[in-house]
DNA sequence: TTGAAAGCGCTAACAC
DNA sequence: GTGTTAGCGCTTTCAA
């Protein structure tokens, strides 16, 4: 069934059906009632093909992110293909891990398959070798590249970010306040989103004249997933003979394993020891005591993120960048 | 740039780039080289919208879930993804919440956008009433429909699922010969898998000369997410006078909410109250001791899935049906 | 082995 | 307010 046939039998042109169908506004009630039957009877619907050839756009955005099944991503990808659909688009999803090379070509996937835009879910994506960042700003000559939570100042790549250093600044000064001075900052990333958290941290310790040194600055490189080998890491760090009864943490999983390390050097939390996460995941509410963490505000980024994009798809001139501030949202493992 | 272009610097007809383009043998090794040259010169890539309207399809599949946030759910679809990629398609997502309705709609959206097959993602889009199936069956007249861990019978359908009937039956035996007798199933979907689920927990019990009533078969209903509240559902159960020294949960989810009541109570884990979890998710490494959880085996499930899928859109006869076993990680919480 | 030409189904400029 | 027609860029017969 094609709009030649609804033609025929409503006895219109082609270019009728079509207007009926963009809802134009030159056709009188009575003929569009008359093409209207004529496709709900025989159900027809266009072509998205033919129409996507002639329009140049089938309202497609990438979506791409390391890992969908990342409980922190898993949400962004969740609220940006909400929001993408409340505007009339849909979502190609492209899971491309951490490397380079897999996201250069995923990249290039999307921009074949015609996307009128791309999304990169996640502050991984920006790498420290401002080189390795061509891939984006390469892109970005073709379509709109929406970051979530990462920066790169590129023509046609807009931000969305949570003020992130703000935030691990002030979880560590209360910490601080709350009477512990050997604070560990316990991370697994090195993005640019990830560098801000550290610098949060080793502001607010050198502010309070206390060490922010390698030792108190732990990077865990390993699986996302693997919470005992996490905690195995701070407890070869204490049995190198560094002692410290705090821990900042990039990530709730990151945290879970603190508080793992904490049960099973008998510590008490938070009398003994205590713990502070990142993104206010699911995991805040699994452990006992529950987890203090802050809150990145994602679902707001998100909804200004797709807010920004359609602006830019509309032809308005949109704000490169935007900063949202986080929250911590209190629970048992801080005094 | 298109295909004219090219022709026209090659110095060929666009019938022989599209016999490169599409690696036909009927091209001599010279004019392949020669066409090949200028593609790359001018970095030529086809155009895929006119290429889709040609072939009539663009290689991609629609992937529908409740919610890609789950932690179980995003599993599914990160391996499905990641599969998919691996031969060749592209992942159109689509979060349709838990209501038909919407389903529906995202049913045609996707029909509409001419994907070549659908995934559905978890048992929950099978319905208990037959009719609210319809839009399975209908959908599978358009194209392939996949089942990921539920079962519908109609043309064109094909289901891929883990035995949890013989899961949980296996879990709940296992936790009454460790010598408790008062056990509750702690649930909180209705979906065909869940009854399967529940149905395994129930033959346990009784076979075993033990009541399985209503007291002993909790439902939560309320969010998937809210730990507090299904801990607190609990509560109020033991508040009625129930009392009970095992759970065995639908869910790591719920498990750990009745780890956390547990511990609410004074009990200690395993020795006073075993708990026992389903989709060994992340989830069950947080906690403190560790789930004991049944890993379902999704990613063997999703590689099937998809595995079936490309047989079907190749042509082949393929199985209506597959079922894999579930295996029980045994951790901390059980005896 | 290659080329010419007829679609694929739609949109939109232009004519009436 | 409605119809005609020229694309959009590709695939695929059919001839040569």
């Amino acid at each position: 069934m094609t709009i030649y046939d609804i033609s025929e039998k409503a006895g219109v042109s082609i270019a009728t059906v079509s207007r009926v169908l963009n809802g134009s506004s030159n056709v009188s009630e009575k003929t569009k009632k008359k093409v209207l039957d004529v496709i709900r009877r025989y159900e027809y619907t266009p072509n998205a093909f033919a129409r996507g050839l002639g329009l140049n756009t089938m309202k497609t955005i990438g979506v791409m992110c390391a890992d969908s099944s990342d409980l922190y991503l898993a949400k962004g990808v969740y609220y940006i293909e909400q929001k993408l659909r409340d505007n009339g688009y849909d979502s190609l999803l492209c899971c491309t891990g951490y490397e380079l090379a897999p996201r250069a070509a995923a990249m290039d996937l999307l921009i074949n398959k015609k996307v009128d835009g791309i999304i990169l879910v996640g502050s991984n994506f920006v790498y420290e070798k401002e080189s390795d960042n061509r891939y984006i700003a390469d892109a970005a000559l073709q379509v709109p590249v929406m970051l979530l939570n990462a920066e790169l100042d590129a023509p046609n790549v807009y931000s969305v970010v949570s003020d992130d250093f703000t935030s691990i600044y002030g979880a560590t000064l209360e910490m601080i306040q709350s009477g512990i001075s050997d604070i560990v900052y316990f991370y697994n990333s090195t993005s640019y989103s990830a560098q801000k958290k550290l610098a949060g941290f080793v502001a607010a310790m050198e502010e309070q004249k206390l060490s922010a040194g390698a030792e108190s600055c732990q990077f865990y490189r390993g699986s996302h997933e693997d919470i005992p080998a996490m905690a195995e890491h701070l407890k070869k760090l204490h049995d190198k003979g560094v002692s410290f009864h705090g821990v900042i943490a990039s990530d709730d999983t990151l945290a879970l394993a603190a508080l793992k390390y904490a049960r099973q050097m008998g510590f008490s939390v938070p009398e003994d020891f205590s713990v502070s996460g990142y993104n206010n995941s699911l995991l805040a509410m699994c452990s006992e005591p529950e987890l203090t963490s802050i809150d990145n505000k994602l679902e707001t980024l998100c909804q200004h993120l797709i807010g920004t994009l359609m602006g830019v798809l509309n032809g308005n001139e949109m704000p490169k960048k935007t900063v949202f501030s986080g929250e911590t949202i209190k629970r048992g493992t801080t005094r």
